[in-house]
DNA sequence: TCAAAAGTGTTAGTGATACACCCATGC
DNA sequence: GCATGGGTGTATCACTAACACTTTTGA
């Protein structure tokens, strides 16, 4: 913990985390993406949906702030969170200077209980289909969410295996792609999407023979090679 | 301004601002890149050499509070920063919880005249070529630099109309790639470099016939479309 | 035998890399 | 005329994008 040794007490502005958190829902044929917002039970901007998120704490890591508020306010917990940058500009949030740091992330919808609690009157997951229109957010979070959603993009291009926990743990390659083409909001061509995994080095191993029944042809089962919570075998 | 409807009056981190600044100097066949550093005049730290930088006051902007810690400690104005990240690990700096927004920018250092003032002792550029090493940096000051330094060399691989402020208003094509030699910290194919700058679209336009005098054959002078700080015309 | 998803290869274009020679000038 | 840096073009490779047919199964 830090000393103190030193002092600086003059007026600062305070830190928050905030946080979007995406997943993806429906059929394989119609995966949608959404962004997990809650109903803010307090003043400002009382009863206007936000994105999950609060102040850091003194001795606080930024990232586990960013947990604990995602915790408290959502229920969620154990995700994997990433930094996307800081916003403060003066005037974004009514109560005075507000600093915030923005995290992203994605997970699996359905095996996270949501539980609003905390300043949260209410949590749900959005869709967030072009053209399907969110309500409108609280503060500047409307911009930091195009933030997120940039950065999402950006990272799942150069590491497909972000997508890990959003699958089970042995998965078709058509579910791979699904989700793929949900996160990315665009179709993808199946050949070459195919050819594009299976060369990248590390990432894919065909699951024990195994198959899984579709209502017609059955297909070949997968898995990740190294989950992105454990470390590869060598 | 903000309107202070509301308050929140727990302990709070306190934010400041880093500067990773850096520029490129020596000869055409020999340029070096070098990173501004000063010597802290206060505690924590006094005496080790550290990225200026400091607290962000009240109802300031990030990038803004950048600029004024780095005109106050080093004399250097008008320069265009970007922004790498926050980070907040408690401990970091003994004087509590301090979250850092860290910034990068990258100027002509001989068009800025050096001046330490407020809590800087000295300012000075370190040279930062491969096993020359600098001093030993305070705070993890070190790690900020390491993740400066990439991310300047990510973003001049996409723009390199970056470099604009670093050369003359008119310059030769030798003189653009020494630069981008310096920087990326290796050498380029000059063939490769030359096509790919001049195929760059609205990044270069010849300069009006002239020429410039080496001791051997003279160079056709560029210069670039529009300069970052301008509005390109139409 | 049909419907529905799984599975598979080739071609063309584009951008990056590697590489060697002639040109213009001052001395 | 020679030393010095300025200037150019081509072959190869890797990556991306476009594209159509056969296979397997349950009903």
């Amino acid at each position: 913990m830090a000393k103190r040794k030193y002092s600086y007490p003059w007026p600062r502005p305070a830190v928050t985390v905030d946080i979007a958190l995406f997943t993806v829902a429906g059929a394989l044929q119609n995966l949608r993406l959404r962004v997990l917002l809650i109903e803010r039970g307090e003043q400002p901007f009382r009863g206007a949906w936000a994105l999950p998120g609060g102040f850091v704490r003194q001795d606080e890591d930024l990232q586990a702030a960013a947990l604990r508020e995602l915790q408290e306010e959502t229920g969620i917990a154990q995700v994997f969170l990433e930094q996307v940058g800081a916003v403060g500009t003066p005037g974004r949030d009514p109560r005075g200077h507000v600093v915030t740091v923005l995290y992203v992330g994605l997970v699996a919808g359905d095996r996270h209980q949501l539980a609003s609690q905390g300043d949260a009157a209410a949590v749900r997951w959005f869709d967030l289909a072009a053209g399907v229109s969110l309500p409108p957010l609280a503060f500047d979070h409307a911009l930091l969410l195009r933030q997120a959603l940039a950065h999402l993009r950006r990272r799942l291009d150069e590491a497909p295996a972000l997508c890990a926990e959003l699958l089970p743990e042995r998965f078709t390659l058509s579910e791979l792609q699904a989700l793929a083409e949900a996160i990315a909001g665009q179709r993808l061509d199946r050949r070459n999407f195919r050819r594009k995994v299976k060369e990248t080095p590390d990432l894919l191993r065909r699951a024990e023979g195994s198959r899984r029944e579709g209502r017609h042809r059955p297909a070949q089962l997968y898995r990740f090679v190294s989950p992105p919570d454990q470390a590869p075998a060598p």
